[in-house]
DNA sequence: CGGTGATTACGAATCGTTTCGTACAAAGAT
DNA sequence: ATCTTTGTACGAAACGATTCGTAATCACCG
């Protein structure tokens, strides 16, 4: 089953926080977004996401705790073969050139992507 | 304005394809789907993408004439932020790495996205 | 003419996702 | 014991996108 995009923000959340309540993800997402989130909403979609099988859950103690089931890198790669596939054609490195060429990418970023790529090239790599 | 999943469909039709009729198009969209797509499905969706600015069109003769307003590459650099928002946390470097880290893109591409990038970092490039 | 087929316009049904109100249960505090 | 707080469950409203039925219009052909 694949994620809708607001499943995405709360996978996210639990990639990069780790195992996670509720209360804590809905508290994450309310951080940065600009309209606030109701508790119970977060709670719902994490329910459904349960359900399909997205996250686990911990029901061990009252307040459930919840994982990504998916692992972000395997999950990232998935969809981004999609996108890749459905929006430039299959061919990744349009895609890339785009995404850089937006000037929003800081020197830091810029500097370790070029570091990936001379070590790409230096050993032919294959994942 | 933003386009949806389903008015995307479209503008690739007429992107590719150049300025069309409802009829062009739906028969475009037919070919390849799986499941029939009513031509006054297509026809609202169009229209709607008219009302939108998305599309403009020629109402000169009977059968009217859309054409993509939206430059393709101005389109995929939407798409790509959307995405890149929901599954990377609007981290287009992490992106990047994930997209090249998968050993699939050809040494001639490596090589043209490190020229793009010494450029960039050589102009301090803004768009 | 009158009929047939193609076209646009538009309201409304449908569908999936998101949001939230509300009910109820559990745990701790006084 | 009861009150307060914090949690889950769940139905249903709200919302946006898509789909289509139907009416009106136009153009061509006999």
């Amino acid at each position: 089953m694949q994620p809708t995009e607001g499943e995405l923000v709360i996978l996210q959340v639990l990639w990069s926080a780790g195992p996670s309540t509720v209360r804590d993800v809905n508290e994450r997402l309310n951080e940065s977004s600009s309209k606030e989130i109701g508790y119970t909403t977060t709670l719902k979609l994490m329910q459904l996401m349960s359900g399909k099988g997205l996250v686990s859950r911990d029901t061990s103690s009252r307040t459930h705790v919840y994982s990504a089931v998916l692992p972000e890198e395997k999950a990232q790669k998935t969809l981004l073969r999609r996108f890749v596939d459905t929006t430039f054609g299959g061919s990744a490195s349009r895609m890339v050139l785009r995404a850089l060429g937006d000037g929003k990418t800081s020197p830091e970023e810029l500097a370790e992507i070029k570091k990936l790529i001379t070590q790409l090239e230096k050993d032919g790599n294959n994942d």
